[in-house]
Formats: structure tokens, C-alpha cells, sequence
DNA sequence: GTTAGCACTCGATGTATTGGAGTGCTAACA
DNA sequence: TGTTAGCACTCCAATACATCGAGTGCTAAC
């Protein structure tokens, strides 16, 4: 059966119409909804092809019909052309401007969630290169040493370092030489075990010290590309706006899943892997078109973000598959260009990182 | 009216088949349950004594009755005691040994939420010395200075400046000399107007590094003592297991205060404020006696734990009224035991730190 | 002081009844 | 041939009503 223009349009009609309300709608509300003029009844016989056709979806015999996965599919990608060729009403967001990265994504996904009212969520913005470039050691006393790891896009680690023996601050200084030129513009995939040995021997005694710092590099690497993707979520209790989200066991399981990072992970590792899209850079993830079995009641909405020197992350929107697509895309455009705003005009205070506790066990009082 | 010993019992008969079932419980239950030999007539006196004298209410005529506030703070009030005079178990958790506090605190809270059904919240441990210990800056290029600033107790922050003009490593050696000599083993209270304007006098025309560097004292030190507070949750979904808890407007505030961190805060700073409580350390806030309005359909039981050195937090179970108070102090005891024992035998690597990712302005490439 | 007995309350549960929104189908119409 | 009016039918949601049972308070007897 073909899809002519007038059920495409009644189809329209009965998505927006349930986006509003929430509820089954029946032919007569179109009927009257529309400007199409047609009686409830004919609009039931179309309907009727709709359902057949897949688009709609009958919760019992003699309710409404509601969108099905497939009819919102057919929506949502309508307004995604749309929105292309459409120039994105410009209207950034005020981000409070602060030195930590933790602090602007987490006023970032709490001011989606409020001016959205669905969930959301953000990954903190990965660096692709991790290069090494800049590591520096310093003496904190006899038996202790810092160590600072820079790699490129500014990501900084550090670590401290018990010794087995004493060190003075003339052999720190060599170390210090001897690591950075052997290891500065390298990433962790250059650094072979030849290097490794290599830089062992010309350390002398220093082995653990040599050691401590491969190993802190490569848990500043490992840490930037991997599994454990540092994720800020906002605005959970949103879910129980969307009755079809809030009954207990849905709930439960969309909890949990926000607790999960590594379930929102998938989606986030899905839409970076995507790079095939139309050049908005946002996804939209329909029902059980997600990669996430306990959100199948949901859709997700996805944008990556880009702060310049190739890093970037990934914003979300959770909510209902009635979500308001179009003010959600809306208001992702506006998170980027926000962002991207933001991280033009820092250029003088650019930096922003930060760190944290570390216990020192009973056996280091000096 | 005194509470007898007889009333006492049956209180106590009362409170613990609530804490079993969730359901009012009626005068032929007690009769039963209890070894008291006493009609359900009889014990309907003393149940309307009770309600009288506050420690049990009634939701509805002819319903059984329910602990109030006031009856739960007996029963807790004599499981403390009891439990203060009896050694507690000791069982330890298997904890996981990492580098990142981060790790194991996330690791901790979760073990605790899965054992005991409950919510729970930790804190992570700050310290009170807060001394300057070691500050190093380091040249990245001529433009860009790393600053890095240890306190005692081995906390760690880092940043990275901008300089409006290049500088030489001779004069960040003589910075590092100069703020090294004058700010070690300082508190923020230390460091005064005075102070300041004369090491910026000495640092001549480096101002903007000093001003710098104290910025970034003063915000790792704040960092620790304030408000924000870095607090871990885990088991949110278990709220849904307790049918008084779960019903939308209760679920949906509870989910708020625990993205709220800074209402949890409340609870983490009311416990370290009272060094008064018996000696166990462990703190039970039953509904309205807690300081957050929007829990008080809650228990909260928290416990602070001390890894030496006067690094300490606190740990935190949330559940309903009726939770199984014996069932978590215990648990909390273990888990105390635990991360003590983690860190005393943690003394050969007994480091962790680390930091986080900051985007370089697109104004940095070098 | 304790207990048996009784009337009473009130929520929870189950069962009809009803109303309304919606459908599908058929027949008539343009 | 497409559109529409009409009608029988379905099914959910709401309402009312009866019933059950757990529990209470009170009184009178032990």
C-alpha cells in the first residue's frame, strides 16, 4: 500500500495530538483537528490502512491509535530534514563561567533538564590524541615523589610515589630529563617494550620510579578512551512527569539504569561511533532502537559536542517516546552552540581541571 | 503514665512485626507472637495506653497500629545500647584494592546497597589540617605555567595559567623557590593581606602567577571544608522495594534529594558536627528528627569512618522508617572495620589521587 | 487485673451497571 | 470510486453497592 500525502498527514496529525495529550486519539478528534475535512469516518478507514501499514498501533480494540516505534521513526526524520535546511535560532545559554570542567557540565545537564523537563545526561569531553607532553617529577621529601603527567588536550594526572629508597634532588632533576625526552610527543601505543627497557637501563636504580610513572601514563590514557567514561546525569526525577515512565518497575529500572553509567555509556559509545549523520550531529534513539534493553520505553536523544583541539563528548535527553522531539533537537542545538561559545571566548582563562583526595596510609606521617 | 516493663514488651512485640511486614499490626498478632500469655483484650488496653502516651498511632479507626517517631527512637535507643556493650562481629568486605579514592568509595557504597537493600550515600574523607606542603609550578611553553599544589593529607589540585608574557625557567625556579619558602605549612587563615602583598613584592613582575597560585590554594583548601561536598550514592532503586516510599510524589523527592547532593550534605554535616554520641560513631535519624524536609518519611542511619591522619567521612544508609535498624548499624560497623583495615595494610602503596580532563581554548594551539 | 463477648468501624475486595469513546462495516450518496 | 451517515459492537473507566475481615472500644463477668 503506498503512503499518499493525505495519510501522511493524518499520521501527523495523530502523532502531535498524542505528544500533547498523552492519550489514544480517536478519528474524530481528527477530523476535526485537521484542516482536511473529512469525516471521522473516513479518517477511520485510513487509520485503518495506517495501522496495517505499520505506523499506528491499537492499545485495545475500541481505543484511539497511538504512534508506533515506526510511526514516530517517520516523524521524527521529517523533522530532522526540516531542521537542517533550517537555520538554528541562535540563543545561548548563560553558563556560569567557572575553572573546573566537572562544574560546567554539571550546570550544563542541570539546565537541560530544567528547561526540557526529561532527564539528561553528559559525558565529559574525551581527547582522541593522548600524546604525551609534559611529565614532571618533584621531591616531596626523602621518600616520597609527585608525579604530573600532561598529555595533549590538557589532561593532567598525578600520583604519588613511595620509595623504597631515599632519593635526593639531583637524581630527580636527571629523571626528569631522562623521561621527558624519551618519552614527550608519544602515545601509549609508541611506548613498546624495547623503549621501556631501554629507558630502565639508563635509569640506573631508578627502575620503581621509571615504572610508576609508565604506569601512571598509562592510567591517564586508559582513563580518557575507555569503559569508565565519566558521565553527569540530571533531572531523574523528571521520569515521573510521563505516567508510562513512572509505574514502579519501569521506574526502578530507569533509576538503575541512570546509576549505571556503563548502560548510558553504550549510548554515548553508539552515537560517537556514528559519524555517518546528516551534520546536525544529533541521533535519535526510537524505543527499542536503542542499544539498552531496560530503556526500551524510552527514547534518547543525542548530540556531540565539540570544544576545538578534537575534543569532544556527548550530551542526551532521556524522556518518553512522546517527547517533544522538536524542542528537545531545539535545545541540544542551543547546549552546542553554547558550549562552543563558551569555549571561544575563554581563550584567555583556558584552563580548568582539577583533582582529588588521596589518604595517606598510617605508615607516611613524616 | 509509666511505661512498665510490660507495655515495654509490647511495644517492642509492636515495632518488630512492623519492621517485618509493613503492615498495622492488631492487638490478636501480639497476643500471639509474644511470650507474655495475654488475651488480644488485654492487650488492646495497653496498645490504647500506648497510642495514648504517643509510641504507636493508628492510620485509621480499626486499623492495628504503627510505630510513631517516638516509639521507633525507644526501640533505636535500646539497640544502641545493646549494641555498644557487645563487640560487634567482625566480617569484613571484600574491597577491591585500587589507586582511586573514587574507586573505592563507589565500590564501598555499592557493596553496601546490595547487601542491605537500602540506599546509601558516602562521603569522601576530607581532611582538617589543610597546611600548605609542597607547591611546583612547571613551564608547559612560554606561555603556560603548570601549577601544582599539594595540602596535607596528600590532597592534590592542579592548573594550568596563561601568562600575558613569556617567561624563562630561571624565573620559574625563583618563583617556585620564593612561594615554596614562604607559603609552606601555612592554613589559608595563615596566609593574610600582609603576607600576600609582600611575596608579590618579591616576585616582581610576576604577579599574575602568585595571584595564581593562591587562587588555587585557596580552592583546594575550600574544596575540602565546603559545601560541595563530593558524596557517592548508590541503590536509589531500592526505594522502590518499600511500598511507602514508592508511590510518585514520595519516589520522585527522594530522587531529587539524592541528585540534591547538597541536601545529603546536610545529613554528612550534622553527623560530623556531633562528637557527642556513645562511641560507636553511628548516628540514627528516624523521619522528622532529620534536618532535610523532604526525607522525613525516611531513617537515616549514618556512621563516620576514619582512615588515620584525621582523614575521615561519613557513610550513610537511607531506607524507611521501618528498616531493619539491627541489620544496618551492623553493616555500617563492618564497613568502618573494612576501610580501616584497607588502609592500614594499605601502607606500601598508599597513594591515590588524581584529576580530571581541561579543554584547552581553541587560543592555545602551540 | 484479666478476659470473653459483642457491636461497631472502616478499608479492601469483588461484582454489576452504566456511560462514553472508539471501531468496523454496510449501504447510500455524489 | 471515493466519501459519508448510520448502526451495532467492544471495551475501558467510573460508579455504586454488597460483603468480608481485621481490628477496635466497651461492658460485664470472672
Amino acid at each position: 500500500m503506498e503512503l499518499t500525502d493525505r495519510k501522511r498527514k493524518i499520521l501527523n496529525a495523530i502523532i502531535r495530538n498524542y505528544l500533547e495529550t498523552g492519550e489514544p486519539v480517536g478519528s474524530r478528534t481528527i477530523s476535526r483537528y485537521t484542516d482536511l475535512n473529512l469525516s471521522s469516518a473516513t479518517i477511520r478507514n485510513e487509520m485503518s490502512d495506517l495501522e496495517e501499514m505499520g505506523y499506528i498501533v491499537q492499545p485495545h480494540t475500541s481505543a484511539g491509535r497511538i504512534p508506533s516505534d515506526k510511526g514516530y521513526r517517520l516523524y521524527v526524520n521529517a523533522l530532522v530534514e526540516e531542521k537542517t535546511s533550517q537555520v538554528s535560532a541562535m540563543n545561548t545559554l548563560m553558563i556560569y563561567k567557572t575553572n573546573r570542567m566537572e562544574e560546567i557540565l554539571k550546570q550544563v545537564v542541570r539546565l537541560l533538564a530544567t528547561r526540557t523537563n526529561y532527564t539528561t545526561m553528559i559525558s565529559a569531553p574525551s581527547y582522541k590524541g593522548n600524546k604525551v607532553k609534559f611529565i614532571q617529577l618533584s621531591r616531596l621529601n626523602e621518600r616520597q615523589l609527585l608525579t604530573v603527567v600532561v598529555i595533549e588536550g590538557n589532561i593532567i594526572k598525578n600520583h604519588i610515589i613511595d620509595l623504597d629508597e631515599s632519593i635526593n634532588e639531583e637524581q630527580v632533576l636527571k629523571l626528569n630529563l631522562l623521561l621527558n625526552t624519551r618519552l614527550n610527543g608519544l602515545t601509549l601505543a609508541d611506548i613498546n617494550l624495547g623503549l621501556i627497557s631501554n629507558i630502565k637501563e639508563e635509569a640506573g636504580i631508578h627502575v620503581q620510579v621509571v615504572n610508576d610513572v609508565l604506569d601512571t601514563i598509562a592510567e591517564v590514557i586508559r582513563a580518557e578512551t575507555d569503559e569508565n567514561m565519566e558521565i553527569y546525569t540530571s533531572g531523574a526525577n523528571n521520569i515521573f512527569r510521563y505516567p508510562e515512565l513512572a509505574d514502579k518497575s519501569r521506574a526502578s529500572q530507569l533509576i538503575t539504569a541512570l546509576e549505571e553509567k556503563s548502560l548510558l555509556a553504550d549510548f554515548i559509545k553508539d552515537t560517537e561511533a556514528d559519524e555517518t549523520d546528516p551534520g546536525t550531529g544529533i541521533k535519535v534513539y526510537i524505543g527499542e532502537e536503542g542499544p539498552v534493553e531496560s530503556m526500551k520505553d524510552c527514547s534518547v536523544v543525542t548530540a556531540t559536542y565539540d570544544l576545538g583541539d578534537g575534543l569532544q563528548g556527548t550530551i542526551g535527553i532521556i524522556g518518553p517516546k512522546r517527547m517533544d522531539y522538536e524542542k528537545v533537537m531545539h535545545n541540544l542545538n542551543t547546549v552546542k552552540e553554547s558550549l562552543n561559545e563558551l569555549f571561544r571566548t575563554k581563550k584567555v582563562t583556558d584552563e580548568v581541571t582539577d583533582d582529588e583526595v588521596m589518604p595517606s596510609g598510617p605508615g607516611s606521617q613524616t
